[in-house]
DNA sequence: CTATAATTCTAACGAACGTTAAAGAAAGGA
DNA sequence: TCCTTTCTTTAACGTTCGTTAGAATTATAG
């Protein structure tokens, strides 16, 4: 085993613990069991429980939400958003834990006031983005904003749907709800 | 102080500590505190924490559930639903916090297996209880499952940013969205 | 081989947890 | 008045928590 595959595996774990059993609920005792390592040596690769939960939303989870975000680049509007979200089936066990525990964190069901109030930076950068990202494409008057608005509400359920509720959301019906959500507009 | 006051006053405090602090960082210490009674009277009232945590999602959550299930009746459907949605920004504080509690366990953020069986079971009431409601007043041909389907991943959207997320909601924003998902349709 | 640095462990600390025993106050009917 | 039931408290139990001290082990470099 190399130099940071423990500290990895720790970490691994602890996302499993963390979306299991919640930040109180989680034991570090419990996390080294699962690991197979002394407890001690969590304290070794990490300065104690919070920089290990702060770690995982800061780094890991804002990591995978650029990443998304960086996807989002647009031929055919409905192929796109339909493949935005149905890739989102076929994420790794990790990347999907650490987006469930973001989104817990995202509706203050975990955390501090700190990580929730990095959630509202994030959160205010989302609609202007779809709606700069739309725009070209949208030919309707009057209600794009409000048509993007419901697109974003829509993709938020069915975010929660594929890494929440962990659930397959097939490619067709994905494709159905945004269609309809668009339909007139693009 | 009559009777069962103290037991009432007892679950108010309990359900806010959940809601922040999750069911394992609740403590009946910190509850009995905010009480302003001593720890044991938390004992007397209720044989532990995890009955008072289930008595909240059992009782008190699916209680509320059914009050706006049976509020369900049509005339017009888009000021239907948009009263629906809308009237939930005016729900006591109380009633938001048992409903948000709710949710949470709703995504398997909090409590155990049996409580989500029980959330379960209520979701897949849903979608053909809002089916039945809109047969009568959809025209449209082909998709109309569809659009039942999307109308009711943008009403769990809208609800979770009232309720969870604890915003404010304008009447003609929910409006906006149910007439996008819902044109040409009714 | 030896010394230094990087890992890993056993053992224990104080604090906080859920829960209960046991007894004191308050209230109400006889 | 006294007795019984209802409410409320102080004090403590055993357990588990997060965290650390300090020593043992292993790897690395000279």
């Amino acid at each position: 085993m190399a130099d940071t595959d423990l500290r990895e595996r720790i970490k691994e774990v602890a996302v499993e613990h963390f979306n299991a059993n919640g930040y109180h609920g989680t034991t570090i005792r419990n996390i080294a069991k699962d690991v197979n390592c002394s407890l001690p040596m969590i304290y070794y690769y990490y300065k104690n429980k919070k920089e290990m939960f702060d770690e995982i939303i800061k780094k890991d989870f804002f990591n995978l939400l650029e990443k998304q975000a960086s996807l989002l680049k647009i031929d055919n509007v409905v192929d796109f958003y339909t493949k935005f979200i149905y890739d989102l089936n076929f994420l790794s066990n990790y990347d999907k834990q650490v987006y469930r525990l973001g989104i817990k964190v995202y509706l203050s069901f975990d955390g501090d006031e700190e990580l929730m109030s990095l959630m509202d930076e994030w959160e205010k950068s989302i609609l202007p983005r779809h709606y700069q990202l739309l725009k070209p494409y949208i030919k309707n008057v009057g209600n794009e904003i409000a048509v993007v608005r419901t697109l974003v509400h829509l993709l938020e359920t069915m975010i929660e749907n594929i890494i929440v509720k962990n659930r397959y959301l097939p490619e067709d019906e994905i494709r159905e709800e945004i269609s309809i959500v668009l339909q007139g507009c693009v």
